[in-house]
Parts: C-alpha cells; sequence; structure tokens
DNA sequence: GCCAACGTTGGC
DNA sequence: GCCAACGTTGGC
C-alpha cells in the first residue's frame, strides 16, 4: 500500500465537508506532477487530507477508492482525479511548523515542494506523522 | 496583502 | 529549444 498527502484550502473544500459527503472525486488538480501522483494511486492506498493556506496541518486520513480517470472540470482532457473517502480524523492536527521543526522529516515532499498538491508519503514518514497525529498508522 | 518559489506559455 | 513574461500557489 502506498501512501500520500492531498491539499485543500478549507474554505474551498475542507475535511468536515469530506466527512459530510462520505465520498468524493478529488478534482482541479491542474499540475502534472501532482497529476501523475494521482495517476500512480491504487486503490486501498491511504492519504493525508492537508488543509493548506488556513490551518496549515493535517486533519484526517482518506484512502483511495476509486483509481485515475479524467476530470471532467478540465477542458483540455489532461487531467485526472480519483475517488476518496475518510477513514478517521486526527486526534491531534499535525502542523506545517511542527513538521518543519522535526529534522526527520526534512525530506518531507510537503516541505521540499511546497506547492505540491498531490504529494507522496515514505512509509516512514507515514509512520512518523500518524504517531504525531495520534492514530493508529 | 505580500512575495518567493515555481510552473506554464508563447515568441523567437 | 531557450528564455522572458506571466500566472498561481501557499507560507508568512
Amino acid at each position: 500500500m502506498a501512501y500520500w498527502l492531498m491539499k485543500s484550502e478549507p474554505y474551498e473544500y475542507s475535511w468536515s465537508q469530506l466527512v459530510a459527503d462520505g465520498l468524493n472525486h478529488w478534482d482541479g488538480v491542474r499540475n502534472y506532477q501532482a497529476r501523475n501522483n494521482l495517476r500512480a494511486m491504487q486503490t486501498g492506498d491511504r492519504a493525508f487530507f492537508y488543509h493548506s493556506n488556513e490551518g496549515r496541518e493535517i486533519v484526517g486520513v482518506m484512502e483511495i477508492v476509486k483509481t485515475a480517470y479524467p476530470d471532467p472540470s478540465d477542458e483540455t482532457g489532461r487531467f485526472d482525479m480519483v475517488d476518496v473517502k475518510p477513514v478517521m480524523p486526527v486526534v491531534t492536527p499535525v502542523t506545517l511548523a511542527q513538521i518543519k521543526a522535526d529534522p526527520r522529516l526534512v525530506d518531507f515532499a510537503l516541505i521540499r515542494q511546497s506547492r505540491l498538491s498531490v504529494a507522496p508519503v515514505r512509509d516512514n514518514e507515514w509512520a512518523m506523522l500518524c504517531a504525531m497525529a495520534g492514530i493508529p498508522a
């Protein structure tokens, strides 16, 4: 199983909205690297839900329930989306400041490529972040 | 609200 | 194929 981190501005689409919806497409990605990450996702993969801009913290865990397919909101036909569902909220949100302050996470994609909205998470990073969030890995 | 970092576009 | 101009993201 692979792990990911997906960003959304909470005033665009928030964790609580996803919980209310129960399941949704992750659409709107317009960056090739992010798209390639979407395409690499498999059903059953897990992903952190990260609130960018406001909050700047990991707030929940999602599961990929459908692999990449064309994003109908993209007129060019170049970009895809996946379907996700919420798995569990974090007990303690993990803030960007905490992540940046942890020397074990210097290579974390969220730090290295701050503008990448769909990023891979390594197994050891996932375990560390789950521990920081107070949830089982 | 500002701006640095970064990605994309388009002229040449 | 290069690169300047421009647009966007997202932290601060």
